[in-house]
DNA sequence: TTTCAAGTTTGGTATAGACCAGAGGAACGT
DNA sequence: ACGTTCCTCTGGTCTATACCAAACTTGAAA
């Protein structure tokens, strides 16, 4: 068990058993979703400890080029999806224009009253009810993102929901209509909730990227707080900027 | 060394360990770039070996509290940058308005010729000499993001960064002028290269936000791609979205 | 054929050591 | 006052092992 030797890199020995792996799934262009060596079969072959293999695997993960499903094994991660970010067109709808299929899966809805910062967005008092709904929003089978939106009333749930309802859409599930006229976003990275990185299929303490959407109507009126967090290696978001003025 | 016993919550140790070394830096309220108690230090106290007490701060790393500074040890995280994706307004001259001091440090600059990624991009054919300067951006002595600019002309280049120039900015470090008049912006999450993670002080296979920006003149000609590797503890983007048409 | 139990494999957690190189401070000698 | 050496502290890497629980595989019983 002395490692990878006559190797003049003086890189630590995970990484270079990072090199060789990422060689493994490149050259021998491992399809999507199909499964890496197990840890132990990594140690064994590179003749390493155990946790030596686990952190190269674990780099692997951080790169974004597998992921993990728990007790399962480690995984080759799906291309990106893009999420526009500068207009208000359906995202469901522009990805099954690309061919991707989208599934919606409603796990929580509830009424619940408004915090500060709540109130604040929404421009209502503190404690005035409001709609909460909770997605998980899945690509071929694959949890990608979990959305938690919060409206001021059902009527704004309505309109953001069922749009274009119905059809083959099963019970629990529902499409995913056109939103207001304008949103203020803002995106950044943060670890996972034990809660959404358990509706993920994550680790607590991995990172993805959260967004954020206070949508407002044609008045400029904000009537909707929506919030996102998505698995990083999955996402990317693409926006267009232009000269104010 | 038991360990932290009678808690019933069935947490992983190292997670326990998480939760109380938050504690300590929000009661404490621990200033900006304070140093956290080292990884022997950590094990000691709560009675664990240091591979346990040191997955507890990559824990605290990952969410993006602290940040590590090698072998110095590792210190409270500053907040969080914003950076506007949806209007060309400056970002360093916005942040000074906000009272932050942006640092910027050229770091590289050469004459390339252009690959087939940049030749679609920019519209020259391949092999074409680009411009590319690299440059550090730093806030309160702490490198914040990598740039890596490519550019057309050295025309192009001299609208970018000189705009404004002189005065109190010291030799190797330039203003950064007003940029085109619209841009195609990208950000995802991504590992760093080991150049950028050197750049940044950080490890190579961390993980931060990467920003692309195709940038276009008012004929919409592109002149310019503009590339940025975020700390992604450090960052947040701004956009935002209206309805087409 | 279906069902259920046993065994195997997986990743997740945790230990207790070890060595290294870089950073910083202290003591020392000039 | 200055520079140099040395010692200590730090995180980074690595080993060899252990136990657990979940998930999958196998095989036997119904």
């Amino acid at each position: 068990m002395i490692g990878i030797a006559e190797e003049k890199t003086a890189l630590p020995v995970f990484r270079q058993i990072v090199v060789a792996l990422k060689n493994e799934i490149v050259s021998g262009s491992l399809a999507e979703h199909t499964a890496l060596p197990s840890e132990r079969a990594v140690a064994k072959a590179h003749g390493v400890s155990r946790m030596t293999a686990r952190r190269a695997l674990e780099v692997i993960e951080a790169e974004g080029l597998a992921y993990s499903k728990g007790r399962q094994g480690r995984f080759v991660s799906p291309e990106r999806l893009d999420y526009g970010l500068s207009s208000m067109a359906n995202f469901i709808s522009g990805s099954a224009e690309k061919g991707i299929e989208i599934d919606i899966e409603l796990v929580n809805s509830r009424i619940r009253s408004a915090d500060g910062r709540l109130a604040r967005i929404l421009s209502v008092p503190i404690d005035t009810q409001l709609f909460e709904n909770t997605r998980v929003f899945s690509r071929s089978g694959h949890a990608t993102f979990v959305e938690t939106e919060t409206v001021v009333s059902k009527l704004g749930n309505a309109q953001l929901c069922d749009i274009g309802s119905d059809q083959d859409v099963p019970e629990g599930q529902r499409r995913y209509g056109p939103l207001g006229h304008s949103a203020d976003i803002v995106v950044r990275m943060r670890a996972f909730t034990p809660a959404e990185a358990d509706l993920l299929g994550v680790m607590p303490y991995q990172t993805g990227i959260e967004q954020e959407q206070i949508v407002r109507d044609r008045g400029g009126i904000a009537f909707c707080f929506c919030h996102q967090i998505w698995r990083g290696e999955i996402a990317q978001f693409s926006a267009k900027a232009v000269l104010q003025g």
